[in-house]
DNA sequence: TTTCATACTGTGTATTTATACAGTATAAAT
DNA sequence: ATTTATACTGTATAAATACACAGTATGAAA
């Protein structure tokens, strides 16, 4: 897939973005003022590319005739994470989900497939998806993703400071994960807004 | 709330499809094409009537205005069931939620907020939003919404014939429930389809 | 060096669209 | 009995909108 201008990925962002809040997509007019041109045409050649890049679908002879192309919309499913590569590595993405509400207190940047049972006890089961907000600033009692040596995890964030990191497993049968992140490599990779469990 | 005539209802449901379906409200004469009518006022009369009790707004001088009135929109939220009273009576609902996607199996027709730990060993805990499918016809293994002498539960169905029911409770400090529908009041809600939890 | 993509302004216009006004007809409300 | 809401057709038009064509300028690719 061809990649974006610093400029056409601003422009799909507000497109996104007057379809989340307006209910409707923008107008060439409406492109165009946003981003200062005093020409609507400058909307029209930029919409044009993005149509050609494959990023939106534009409906000739039609008022607000622009869809963003399904493939990019959606919230990524992030699987089976290969060591060493981001999160959000696209051989790391499983598929996408179209979902758009309020449901979550924060942007939900991706769902975090869950692996194993560490986490049975506050009702983290394997299979689930986790809601998750990509952010460093985390504080003890929130359930957190973090990186150990190019693993990635989900545990409660039971202790954290520049010396030491205490990550808490929520079912007995295992026990507290400690480090010091001045000799193993750690990272806060996100907070978990949520739970998305789907049966069958 | 003014209720809507036939027509209306109609009308809204389409306006709410084409949004869903094609990302931007329809034009009048999408409407009227729609319902065959021969002039787009006929569509231009029903939206005002729309707007006039309440269910959209118009947006003057905008292609495409239509935006449908929120709390018309998305999926209720069931919270504690007054005894006897219909799960999606009014004052059962305790909010909606914009909720569109493929997330779940089949359609939600509600969530239901779930109290009590009875099915805390399959990843159900108290507060979870579980997603409802209206049926009657489930199977032993599905977890179910279930009426019992007007008392609403969630358990997973383990028998059912004409004589027997028998619901299972996830934790191992509740027993089975047996039920026989001949002498106790009993009914099947609906299907669990999944679980959304939020955090904080 | 020349082409091509990007990123704009500026002008013009056919088409789309919203929306008013004038009617007709029926059923419900006052 | 008369008003009001519903449910339409038909005509008209100002404004909104898409979108083409003609330019200017820059940087990257062939």
């Amino acid at each position: 897939m061809k990649s974006l201008t610093k400029r056409q990925s601003e422009i799909l962002t507000f497109i996104s973005e007057v379809i989340s809040n307006e209910g409707m997509p923008p107008t060439r007019k409406e492109i165009a003022l946003k981003f200062g041109f005093k020409s609507a045409n400058s909307a029209e050649e930029h919409l044009k590319a993005l149509d050609k890049k494959g990023y939106i679908d534009l409906q000739g002879g039609t008022s607000r005739g622009i869809s963003i192309n399904k493939s990019f919309l959606g919230i990524p499913i992030v699987g089976s994470v290969a060591a060493g590569s981001p999160l959000l590595a696209v051989e790391n993405v499983e598929e996408r989900i179209e979902f758009n509400g309020n449901i979550f207190s924060d942007s939900v940047d991706y769902f975090l497939r869950v692996k194993g049972d560490s986490m049975n006890e506050v009702g983290i089961v394997e299979g689930d998806l986790i809601a998750i907000n990509k952010r460093k600033d985390v504080k003890p009692g929130d359930i957190v993703v973090a990186r150990i040596n190019d693993d990635v995890t989900v545990k409660t964030l039971f202790h954290l400071d520049k010396r030491k990191v205490i990550l808490r497993p929520e079912n007995k049968n295992y026990k507290d994960i400690e480090i010091n992140p001045s000799i193993e490599s750690f990272d806060i990779e996100g907070k978990c807004l949520g739970v998305l469990r789907n049966y069958n």
